[in-house]
Parts: structure tokens; C-alpha cells; sequence
DNA sequence: CGGATCGTTGACAGGTATCAATGCTGGTGG
DNA sequence: CCACCAGCATTGATACCTGTCAACGATCCG
């Protein structure tokens, strides 16, 4: 389930510096001489399809920075269904909880194969001693999270399903154009969107039938204006 | 509407450190000297009912503590019509955004007669180069902002409109026991739980000839183990 | 006192949850 | 390689809930 590839801490810090997604994480502002100071090592970890990258109640001892792939949040609900709180992509940070030394809220669970740097907690606290530059990063992506909930809250539990549907598909193809995206299954979209699996599925097949929606296994591309005007 | 009242640099930092509420906000871990480092003015302010603390798109210069009172941070949609993300109250942070220089992304309104500490975002920036030991506090708020969003995420949205209610007045009437707590408006508590006015209106109603709950004017009370058990 | 705003209630239509059954598909083992 | 199975997706029937539109009552404030 989980794959680790482990380097050595300071091949890790190489990589650190030449990351091709540096200017998305964390570590966009460190200069050379922060990187020096990176000590314990970062790894990267390749999960597959419905692995777990770690449970609510784990002891938080790392950060996560998503390199590729979509994690979901998953929060458990005490009659036994489950609500995902968020989705990850690239450049989204897991598990930043553990900076506060609060255990991990939710299940971080991988939807396709995802690959992660796992970081301890100590580095950056360490790192956050020694150099000033990492706070504005830290501030900067704390707040977006809070954005994106807010973004979350207004944008999928408002309106009818078919709207909230269009809306998911949206932000899930991004920005690109006519590429194809991930498409969760059912019972997770009706999760994130706090309406039943039937009803979620209901709508996908109408999207389907109308031929604004493609879709091949858990691939999927959609025709964007169409979708725009369900919104 | 926004009554101010003035104190000068020196004698709101002598405020702050006596602060009643110090343990609870952003200046729980400063020492004497951090204290001689702050020369901006902190300034209390208060708002009445309906006031408005902040709009979105305002110029981000400063955060506020909440001392006293109930703010609602609103959403507009554009459909005209609004969604509360978040409610604030005693030793809550309003407008965080300012740290990353971010416009406002909501409008921050009260709800009734509310007490504010406005910080200029200089004085937190300036006390972050001087001393480590705001960023904790800091940290820890972005956290608590964090977490307390996907929680309103599975609770507020989540179930049938009944139970919503329920969820809301319990968040409402806080841990305190039968004690009297704000009521917000029907629009407002439809805002804040996506569902229609009426709705809310209907349940409140409903609430109010079982006996689980009675009101005069805004404040009011539950008979909590009634309404623990819609939940 | 009167108007404006807010809260309450009714009737009804439409949407969604629920329960249940039936296709579909990828993976497994013979 | 194929048959089979388990899990997922789809679809149907129905009841219930909520949104919508509309009217009326209550309350606050000038």
C-alpha cells in the first residue's frame, strides 16, 4: 500500500532545492544557506489508490506536501457515514495540524496514486529557529486553507445537487483545458458534497447522457461551457 | 454605529498586559519586555448591533480580538443572496488575512453589541522580528480557524434541517449551563445553516411550543439534554 | 400611532432521501 | 483464458422534507 522511497537527509535537501513544484511548497523562499540547515530528512512516499497517508488521533510528527495525485480529508460522522472535509493536489500541505502538536483531525486518504515529501515536524520547527523565511510561507498557505474552506462552504453544501455537481467537476478539472481529471467515486462525491451516493450518481449518469461528461474508469473529461451554465 | 474609544500606545499595551482575556488571545505568551516593544496603538473598539467591523476588498490593516459580543463573517453569492462562514466570539480573531496582506475575503458584521481589540498589522510584524514567541499563539489560532471550519463543515451542513438547528443552538448556548445566549435572526441562522429562512423560522417555532426552547427578544434559552437528543 | 421589518404559518410543487433491485466491471483464482 | 465474485454504478418507486410563493401577525422604533 505504501511504497517509500527513502533518501539519505541530504540527497533529500538536494532534492529539496532543485523540486520542480519548489514555488508551490513551503520551501519557496529558503535561500541556500537555510537548506544547510535541513538536518533530518525528508522523504518521499508513493501511496496508491485508497492508501492511507495517516489517521485521525495518529501522533503528528510530520507534514505532508502533495507532489502528485489527490488526497482526501475524510472527517467520520458518529452514525457511521463520513463527510471529506477537502481535497489535496499539488502543492496543497497535509497535516499541518502536527505543527501545533495536535493529533491529525481527519483520515488523509489517497484517491489515485498519490506521491508525497513527508517532513518531520522537527525540521521546520527547527528550521523556523534558525531562518525567518519560512514563517510567511507557513502563514501564506494556513490562510489559504482557510480560504478554500470558506470557498467550500459557499461553493459545494449551497444550491440544488446538479449545481454542486457542476461546481465539483469544475474545480476538479482546474484549470486546464480539455485535459482529463480525476473522477472520485460516488459514494466520495456524495461526501463532499453532503448528498447521498443514488443522488450523486443519478446526476453523473444524467451528465453523461447529455454528453457533457466523459468518462473512462475513474478518468473523465467534461465539456466546460456546458457544465459553466449548471452552475 | 462604531463608537471608538481612543487609548494611546502606551496605555492600551499597559491594557493588554492585564487583559482579563490575555490567556485566550494572540499575546498569551508575551513577556514585560515584548510588551515595551509595542508602539503602535491598540485600540478597543465597540459596535453595535448590525455594525459593520470590516467589508470584503477593505484595505487589510489590521486584525481584530473579539472581547465581548458575537460577530457573523459573511459570504455574498452571486445570486444576491449571503452565506455566515463563521461565527466569532470571545478571545476569536477576525480578519487574520491581514498578515498576508490579502484583502478582507468577507464582511465582518455583529450581531449584537460587540467589543474589539483592533491590532495594526505593523505592530504584529513588527513584535515577529523582535520576538519568537508571538508565532505560536499565531500558529495556533490559524489552527483553530482551521479546524473549527471543517467542524462547521460536518455539523452545519450536514443532516436534516431539525437537527441543524439543534446543532446550532447547542454551539450557541456554549458550555455554559443555563445561562441565556444570543438568538440570531431567522435569515441569519438560515445563512448559517443552508437552509431558507422560513425553514429556520418554522423549526425555531417548533422549538418554542415543545418548551425545548424559549426566548425573549434575542437572548434565550434551551432545555439542553431535549435538544442533545434531535441532534 | 403607523410603517417597516421581522417572524410565523399555510398550501403546494419539486427535489432528495430512502429502500430495493438490477446492471456493470475489474480483479481473482481455477 | 475464462468464469465468477464483490464492489460499484445505475435505475425505479415512493415518501418525506424543504423550497417557494403568499398572506398574516408581531414587534420595534420614530
Amino acid at each position: 500500500m505504501k511504497s517509500e522511497n527513502i533518501d539519505n537527509a541530504w540527497s533529500g535537501t538536494e532534492k529539496c532545492r532543485q523540486c520542480a513544484i519548489r514555488a508551490l511548497v513551503l520551501f519557496a523562499d529558503l535561500q541556500y544557506e537555510d537548506f544547510c540547515l535541513l538536518h533530518l530528512p525528508i522523504e518521499e512516499i508513493t501511496i496508491d489508490a485508497h492508501g492511507v497517508l495517516y489517521e485521525a488521533q495518529d501522533a503528528p510528527r510530520y507534514l505532508y506536501t502533495v507532489r502528485q495525485g489527490l488526497l482526501k480529508l475524510v472527517h467520520d460522522l458518529p452514525d457511521g457515514n463520513y463527510r471529506v472535509v477537502r481535497l489535496l493536489r499539488q502543492g496543497d500541505l497535509a497535516g499541518m495540524e502536527a505543527l501545533n502538536h495536535v493529533n491529525y483531525i481527519q483520515h488523509a486518504i489517497a484517491l489515485n496514486t498519490t506521491v508525497v515529501c513527508r517532513i518531520p515536524v522537527e525540521a521546520i520547527e527547527l528550521l523556523n529557529r534558525q531562518t525567518p523565511r519560512l514563517y510567511r510561507q507557513l502563514t501564506a498557505k494556513w490562510q489559504q486553507i482557510q480560504q478554500e474552506a470558506d470557498i467550500w462552504l459557499t461553493e459545494f453544501t449551497v444550491g440544488h445537487a446538479r449545481q454542486r455537481v457542476a461546481k465539483l467537476l469544475l474545480f476538479l478539472a482546474g484549470r486546464s483545458q480539455n485535459t482529463s481529471f480525476f473522477l472520485p467515486g460516488r459514494e466520495d462525491i456524495g461526501a463532499l458534497l453532503a448528498i447521498t451516493t443514488e443522488t450523486a450518481s443519478r446526476i453523473i449518469a444524467e451528465f453523461k447522457r447529455s454528453g457533457y461528461l466523459k468518462t473512462s474508469g475513474h478518468s473523465a473529461t467534461i465539456d466546460r461551457p456546458k457544465i459553466e451554465r449548471m452552475k
